[in-house]
DNA sequence: CAGTGGTCTAGACCACGCG
DNA sequence: GCGTGGTCTAGACCACTGA
């Protein structure tokens, strides 16, 4: 058996979304998780922080832990999700029409300076997808991805999922990503693609991604049509 | 003396942000931090866990805690932070000019309804603001601020920072908030006190915060200059 | 192999909510 | 006063890294 505490956090969670422990009620408490699983309570506790990280519960000291409004299915979410993730959550009909691949190019670093103050332009692979949505053009995604660490990028992996290659195909551990959301007019590109107006305006998310090692290394230009783009943040206050 | 790995979290990163402990490096290792605080090993694993949710530092097994790229003073950042706290961080000469202030009126619920499903209109204080940045109006802010929690709204609790009144006046417990952030046509009232074109477009984040109980009890819609707006996010990869 | 982080345990003491 | 969660401890075993 691996990981008891995840298997907590699973089992509470799957719990959670089916309604068996409903919004505004408590989860058993500390110590009877304790017996319920047959874990220690600390094992327990730390299941339970997670839950609360990803805002499923709220602790309350001297009550216990409530289950608060939680919102699923929703497009795009916090975190680290892939296109294809994000679409199998909900039951849209998408397509991903690969327009651009070119290796051995140089990273655009001045697109994203504002994320990373040391870079070097090593070469990448360089990837543009257009995200088409219920038969609409909603997402233009640019993605670099560092040679040094995916040699060759197979074309197939574009169309399907990169995320998906990266970890199953390549053992890869993506870790983090810094993200910034800006808002910015539309380009020709933009205009073309996700069939604009002039004067439109884009959602632009830039962001770079890391490995469990530390190393960055993929470096992605995200263009959202300015009425479908909608971002979804669940954050806790920082004491002090 | 209280919460031992809140100290330890305090001084590894204040000693990450002067450079103590630079980018690239590695932080003492565990074992070596109980001896550095004369802490136990748990105790220091949870201020590096923090650090590590934070984006302080990558935890890499068999090797140790790097300190990874971390860029400050950013505005608006991830999390919750009031407007005073961010405009305190970043050397910028800032006003807030309250231009609207009502007492006893119904919660605007078809603004949050994205956010939170079940909802009545209930009685709240409604504040409307303008942050004046360098000069420039850059952001109108409107709060709804429940009369069942906040009876009575000083206005100059309005003037100044309504989470200093909160937690420093009221000792409310502000805990976690969900955010929305979407892109919308600029409407007249933005125009007038942005200053905008027709045609323009608005940053539009609209936020639930709920109390250390799980009330929630302000609803805020924050609408940003298209050209001004920037949302900065660090986000790690959930397993499987 | 020694040193690193990852997980889990059993127990202790404390602060808070509520009757 | 009892049950809740918050913190800390000392020790154990495991998995991974790198010399």
């Amino acid at each position: 058996m691996v990981n008891k505490s995840a298997l907590v956090y699973d089992d509470l969670r799957q719990k959670i979304d089916r309604d068996v422990y409903q919004p505004g009620t408590y989860l058993p408490s500390e110590n009877q998780l304790c017996q319920l699983y047959g874990i220690s309570r600390e094992t327990g506790r730390k299941a339970l922080a997670e839950l609360a990280e990803d805002g499923y519960i709220q602790k309350i000291r001297g009550k216990g832990s409530i289950v608060i409004e939680h919102r699923q299915y929703e497009f795009p979410v916090s975190g680290i999700v892939s296109y294809k993730e994000l679409a199998e959550k909900m039951n849209v009909t998408t397509e991903n029409v690969v327009y651009g691949f070119e290796e051995h190019v140089s990273l655009p670093v001045q697109m994203f300076t504002s994320l990373r103050v040391e870079m070097t332009a090593e070469p990448v692979t360089a990837v543009k997808r257009l995200r088409v949505i219920d038969g609409e053009p909603d997402i233009i995604d640019k993605d670099y991805i560092l040679t040094a660490i995916v040699p060759k990028l197979p074309k197939a992996a574009a169309q399907d999922s990169l995320y998906a290659y990266f970890e199953n195909d390549l053992g890869l551990e993506i870790a983090y990503a810094t993200k910034e959301i800006t808002m910015e007019p539309a380009n020709d590109e933009d205009r073309e693609q996700l069939h604009l107006d002039p004067g439109a305006y884009v959602a632009v998310v830039r962001s770079v991604t890391s490995l469990a090692d530390a190393t960055p290394f993929q470096f992605t230009e995200s263009r959202h049509r300015a009425d479908k783009f909608r971002f979804r943040d669940f954050a806790r206050r920082t004491k002090k």
